[in-house]
DNA sequence: ATAGGGTTAG
């Protein structure tokens, strides 16, 4: 906020007397002022900042000018506390030192800034409701844009087109329509914009007409016109327009170039760049850019190495080629070395992460990028989000869902979704429910997030429940949303509602059957004991069947105890992913479980003759915002006695319950008499011990596990949650476990 | 020296 007394110092010496004679500031301006002025705007525009200052701090005598043109350097700088406490010095500041402070203000600083200098303001011109007029709309505030169009006691060219493109900027095209038709006297900027407005829309036929009724067209008119059809994919016209432009600058080169490269035409493309009378950054980068676009980084690099000057731009094209090409240390190394950094550059590199799966490196950048002073964008959010999702960071989640209120991003369908699926994702179905609800807008994906997320928590209801009211709205269910109906079908045993959503949602949402959607139904069919129909409708399909597919009938083969269909699926599955580990501990335990320990033997040699290895399971849990993490008979924990002292008294409490501890659930690589003492150390049961002993009774706790939850621990948690009184909320690798009074909402089909 | 239209990166 801006100090207003200042403010209020300065406009006090504001005067509209006239000067006394002989000021030195006043009357004739000498030419060295002049000169000195001259080379100050100079070297501000260079970005010479400390040249400009050492100049003006050099002059024995300045007018206002002098001040003016400094401040306005330091705004074009973004040295905003430079140009506040600059203004405050100007002896006389006039209107124009006042809009100039004004707009750097608006650009740089608040909106409630700036309204208080504008109120505060002694004199205000056109410029001044012009400043106010388009940074409102910059802010998407159109309708107080208005109010001060509307304010404005004289309106020049620049407040019309300025209000026009207030409008065209939020897309209003029919506001920015009904202005345009309201009056005649409209320039050549002002027929550009509405076309421009019609451009963005893809709207090229509206656009044409205006195009072809202006009354005078120059290069800008014929720019739009050229980009418009080249980002439209319509080469042919665009290569037409540019021949026949009476002018061509170097935007409408550049805007040739980019159409050739965005619509897959590379060497039309370098033909074109390599012809062009004069290039400038944005020429170069949409070159390098067309190379990025190939994933043709060894060229793009060659390209960008050739530029005779690069900017932020050009820099993040390569960084995001990299990360796009998964070449993380690449895009590294750029972010690193980039001159400067701006949003897009922070944004990149975490999207590169977070999408990587780097959930470390994500959150360190992300605190770096505080400690940057960079403001946080929606895409930043975003992403961090999702790398809390990821490692169920609930209390981060959190904090972050509290910030994305305060900038008001929570609201919207981007980052709100991704709030969504961080909370889903944690376990909290709470949350994600009270974020929903918040949320002002809601696209399919908000729709589809939801009810995904109820059905992998075994929420069938639920998910139903928001798929009814999603019908009672304009958003249309998609092929997605169905594979989330289908999925909570399954997960609580609606059988028959999901095998007739299977069968009518073509002709009642226009979804065609996906392989997705017939890896539900198998899904479905399998742990309803149906395996015979899920097998016959595999054969059916239109499509060949796939490993996840074999791996729902494995399943089902498992849970219905059929191991020779278990292992025909198993088998299809080595063909098609022999180095899947999971499989083969899956495919052991239905062998374990049947008793055949010498084909349980069998899969251990076929594991180690493959070279398979298995991903050794850990679990980790949330207490006090630190994530504690474990591993199979972890004694690394510092307070690993409690826990096993708790466990073993435990154990005794479950047994007399009734549990008896399912040896045959493990992968038989133990003697069979160390079986019992391994299970009972699981990472998810000493993760689950650790909750229970520092979480409040009241709060769930919420394990997080790498693998899927192994049979016992399954069945042991049900009587922990009875004997504890506790939820346990486990996210293993394929759903979410809820158990509660001794039984879980997986319905123990898993 | 301040305010309005067109090209590149997310």
């Amino acid at each position: 906020m801006l100090p207003s007394r200042y403010l209020r110092s300065a406009a006090r010496q504001t005067s509209h007397r006239r000067p006394a004679a002989g000021e030195a500031f006043q009357g004739k301006l000498d030419a060295e002022v002049i000169r000195h002025n001259k080379a100050i705007t100079a070297h501000m525009r260079a970005g010479r900042v400390a040249e400009a200052e050492r100049l003006f701090a050099a002059m024995p005598r300045r007018s206002t000018s002098t001040y003016n043109a400094m401040l306005a350097g330091y705004a074009a700088n973004r040295r905003l506390p430079l140009a506040v406490s600059l203004f405050r010095t100007i002896p006389r500041p006039d209107t124009f030192s006042y809009n100039t402070l004004l707009h750097a203000l608006a650009v740089s600083s608040s909106l409630t800034d700036a309204r208080g200098l504008f109120d505060e303001m002694p004199v205000k011109d056109s410029v001044s409701y012009n400043v106010m007029i388009s940074s409102h709309a910059n802010h998407g505030l159109v309708s107080l844009a208005r109010n001060y169009f509307d304010l404005a006691p004289e309106k020049d060219a620049v407040s019309w087109n300025g209000m026009l493109a207030a409008y065209v900027r939020n897309g209003r095209i029919e506001d920015a329509r009904a202005l345009f038709t309201s009056r005649t006297e409209w320039d050549a900027i002002s027929w550009n914009a509405l076309m421009a407005g019609y451009v963005q829309r893809g709207n090229m036929a509206e656009a044409k007409e205006l195009f072809d009724r202006m009354p005078a067209r120059d290069v800008v008119s014929w720019n739009i016109m050229v980009s418009g059809y080249a980002r439209g994919g319509n080469m042919m016209e665009a290569r037409r327009l540019f021949d026949a432009a009476p002018v061509r600058d170097v935007f409408t080169w550049t805007a040739v170039v980019s159409g050739f490269a965005q619509n897959g035409m590379l060497e039309e493309a370098r033909k074109v760049f390599d012809a062009m009378p004069e290039r400038n950054e944005v020429s170069w980068n949409a070159m390098v850019a067309a190379y990025v676009q190939h994933r043709m980084m060894e060229k793009a690099k060659e390209l960008f190495n050739m530029m005779p000057c690069r900017n932020v731009a050009s820099w993040n094209t390569m960084l995001t080629g990299y990360a796009q090409a998964g070449m993380l240390e690449e895009a590294k190394v750029v972010f690193d070395m980039m001159p400067q950094k701006d949003a897009v550059s922070w944004a990149a590199m975490l999207a590169a992460y977070s999408q990587g799966g780097y959930s470390e490196e994500t959150m360190q950048l992300f605190i770096e990028m505080g400690r940057h002073g960079e403001w946080v964008n929606r895409s930043a959010f975003a992403c961090v989000l999702s790398t809390c999702a990821d490692i169920a960071a609930l209390e981060c989640g959190m904090q972050l869902h509290g910030r994305l209120m305060k900038a008001g991003y929570g609201v919207g369908c981007f980052v709100g979704n991704a709030l969504l699926a961080m909370y889903f994702k944690c376990g909290n179905m709470e949350h994600a429910r009270n974020a929903f609800e918040e949320m002002e807008e809601r696209d399919v994906v908000s729709w589809n997030t939801m009810i995904a997320g109820y059905a992998r928590h075994g929420f069938g209801k639920e998910a139903l429940d928001i798929f009814d009211t999603m019908k009672t709205t304009s958003t249309k269910p998609d092929d997605i949303t169905m594979v989330g109906v289908l999925a909570a079908c399954s997960h609580s045993g609606l059988v028959e509602k999901g095998i007739s959503y299977f069968y009518s949602m073509h002709h009642d949402f226009g979804v065609t059957a996906k392989p997705e959607h017939y890896t539900c139904m198998i899904d479905l069919l399998g742990r309803a004991g149906r395996l015979t129909e899920a097998h016959d409708l595999m054969k059916d399909m239109p499509f060949e069947p796939d490993s996840t597919m074999w791996g729902a009938l494995l399943g089902a083969s498992r849970i219905h105890r059929n191991p020779e269909l278990g292992r025909s699926a198993a088998e299809k599955i080595f063909e098609l992913e022999p180095e899947n580990a999971g499989m083969y501990v899956l495919l052991s335990n239905i062998y374990a479980s049947s008793g055949k320990w010498c084909d349980v033997g069998k899969m251990r040699v076929m594991m180690e003759e493959r070279g398979v290895k298995k991903v050794p399971g850990f679990s980790w849990i949330e207490v006090h915002n630190k994530v504690h993490t474990f591993s199979v008979g972890d004694c690394v924990h510092p307070e690993k006695e409690k826990i096993y002292a708790f466990l073993e008294d435990l154990d005794m409490r479950m047994k007399k319950a009734g549990y008896v501890s399912a040896t045959d659930m493990v992968l038989h690589d133990v003697e069979e008499e160390e079986k019992e003492h391994m299970l009972k150390y699981h990472s998810e049961k000493l993760a689950a011990a650790y909750g229970i002993l520092n979480i409040p009774l009241g709060r769930p706790i919420r394990v997080i596990k790498n693998l899927r939850v192994c049979g016992d621990c399954h069945n042991a948690f049900k009587y922990i949650s009875a004997i504890e009184g506790r939820l346990i909320i486990l996210r293993d690798s394929n759903r979410f476990h809820h158990f509660k009074d001794g039984s879980c909402s997986c319905g123990d089909y898993w």
